[in-house]
DNA sequence: CAGAATTTTGGACTGCGTGCAAATATGTAC
DNA sequence: GTACATATTTGCACGCAGTCCAAAATTCTG
């Protein structure tokens, strides 16, 4: 790793750091780029060479943990069914998450602005990422039903992201989305009433 | 209907029949929100009346059409299942908003700010709309599974929009919708292999 | 150490969205 | 219709996100 690369990555931590620091203490809106930027001992101009936008900083892996989800997507055996992979894909992005989704959480609650940005939890990255995956594994004429997984595997990821209690532990959080995700594989009209566990 | 009231709607229509021209002829981008008044013959400053954000004027609908859907849920019966008031509703809202959906997907197409718009098709205010009314037919303990459901039928929404290649009539994406509405229903993973129609 | 390649920086610029107070239009009561 | 209350429109100033570009500064290569 040569030292513009460890520079760079020093620098993008640097502000990542620095900005949720400050969103922490003051909220996502009363911060602004020029603030980041300075406490992050870098020109504005620097923090848009790093992020695409303000709210890219909240959402954007650390580009080593990119390297982990894509091995993650690797591991899945090829002849599994997409909507297993998907599932376990998930299961598996969201513990490595970890302890980074609650901060997310309590920034979204906090500023308007950043709770509806279009990606929840999973960052952009992630999802390009997971789509060019999906797309890899599916063959020619399934790319419908393909498209359709992904999506419903998503929905059960926001769905156990909604209704995350404050009151309720991260493990709380990653079993809800495993149930959410086992429901939504089985069917959604599958219960023909109150089957709610927990 | 008071005299006031009818200008109202005047104006939002002018406002947004004169943004939506000035959308296909040049583009989202290149349209500035200055030049969108202008055409409708009102201030800026009354265009944010009117309208929370440049983007708004893509998704939000007309107040009539919003009378509308509200019809469609409130005749949704009340001992129906989940899912089934569901599917019908987005059906419903779908062929409501017929050929503007169009519309919207050829400005998307050329967007890169409309193509990540949180917002898919359906706007916030039926998004709020469909949200109020899944919650009023939940009973208490069942909000996970309501949530989970609600996101599921968006997911189908969703992949209908995705897919819906642009040699295909809006009756193809219709289709398409209903289709994806009864896989989601019937669950992800039901297919173990190639079960991809049309 | 010299020159190529990449990154950082500052500065100017566009345009969205907000806030506010003055002007204008509508509704109401007499 | 005149007078007053209420709602809507308008202009103006402001903050700030995001883009562009050319000049500095830094790292890489030999």
């Amino acid at each position: 790793m040569s030292l513009r690369e460890r520079k760079k990555l020093a620098a993008w931590r640097a502000i990542r750091t620095a900005a949720l620091q400050l969103f922490e203490e003051r909220g996502f809106e009363a911060v602004s780029v020029e603030e980041i930027a300075a406490a992050a001992n870098v020109s504005r101009s620097t923090f848009f060479n790093y992020f695409a936008s303000k709210e890219a900083v909240v959402f954007d892996q650390d580009p080593e943990q990119r390297d982990h989800w894509r091995a993650i997507m690797a591991a899945r055996p090829a002849d599994e069914p997409l909507w297993d992979s998907l599932a376990a894909i998930l299961v598996g992005f969201n513990e490595l998450l970890g302890d980074r989704i609650p901060l997310q959480r309590r920034l979204k609650d906090r500023s308007p602005a950043l709770a509806q940005s279009s990606w929840d939890v999973v960052g952009e990255q992630f999802l390009t990422d997971v789509r060019e995956w999906t797309a890899s594994r599916t063959p020619e004429g399934d790319t419908m039903i393909a498209t359709l997984q992904l999506n419903m595997s998503f929905a059960a990821q926001t769905t156990a992201y909604q209704t995350w209690g404050a009151d309720e532990s991260f493990d709380d959080y990653l079993r809800r989305l495993k149930h959410c995700l086992h429901q939504a594989g089985t069917g959604a009209m599958s219960p023909p009433a109150s089957t709610s566990p927990s």
